[in-house]
DNA sequence: GCCAACGTTGGC
DNA sequence: GCCAACGTTGGC
């Protein structure tokens, strides 16, 4: 089982959005990001569990937990042409841009802030994608130590 | 609101 | 294939 982080900014959809719907699937739409695109299409699994990261707002970092629970599939938003995400140049014969779905496992007991995260830059998560300088991934592979780490912050 | 860093586009 | 211009991300 591998662990990734999702960034998602609150104003758009945060995770009391998504706590809102326990037990729904929710479509992780909207990534425009190729080397994202990769990970979404060719390595999440079903079972796979995700950090709920809250971006481009007062106190960004880590809320919380969520499981994905398809495999990749063709974002239907980038041939909605009403949508944000539309992109004319995607064939839907050979779609370009891919999602998850993703349920709602749970809240941390306490946010850890991406100032919390920093200080441990340059120890048990050197090498964390999240932190590394002009890092701007909305999704990202976690390691099983990084991961752990983060979950032994949470209390 | 500012701006650094990055990705994409398109002319050549 | 190069690279300048542009748009976006996202912390601060």
């Amino acid at each position: 089982m591998q662990y990734w982080l999702m960034k998602s900014e609150p104003k758009v959809f945060g995770l009391d959005d998504l706590a809102a719907r326990p037990g729904q699937r929710e479509p992780w739409d909207g990534v425009r990001n190729y080397q994202a695109r990769n990970w979404l299409r060719d390595d999440m699994k079903p079972g796979d569990r995700a950090f709920f990261y809250h971006s481009n707002c007062e106190v960004p970092g880590i809320l919380g937990l969520m499981e994905i629970v398809t495999p990749g599939y063709p974002d239907p938003s980038q041939f909605d042409a009403t949508s944000r995400y539309f992109d004319p140049l995607s064939d839907p014969g050979r779609p370009r841009w891919y999602l998850v779905d993703v349920r709602y496992l749970r809240h941390l007991c306490h946010p850890i802030s991406l100032t919390t995260l920093r200080r441990y830059t340059d120890g048990p998560l050197a090498g964390f994608r999240l932190l590394q300088k002009g890092s701007r991934l909305s999704i990202m592979p976690v390691s099983e130590d990084h991961c752990q780490f983060i979950l032994d912050l949470e209390c």
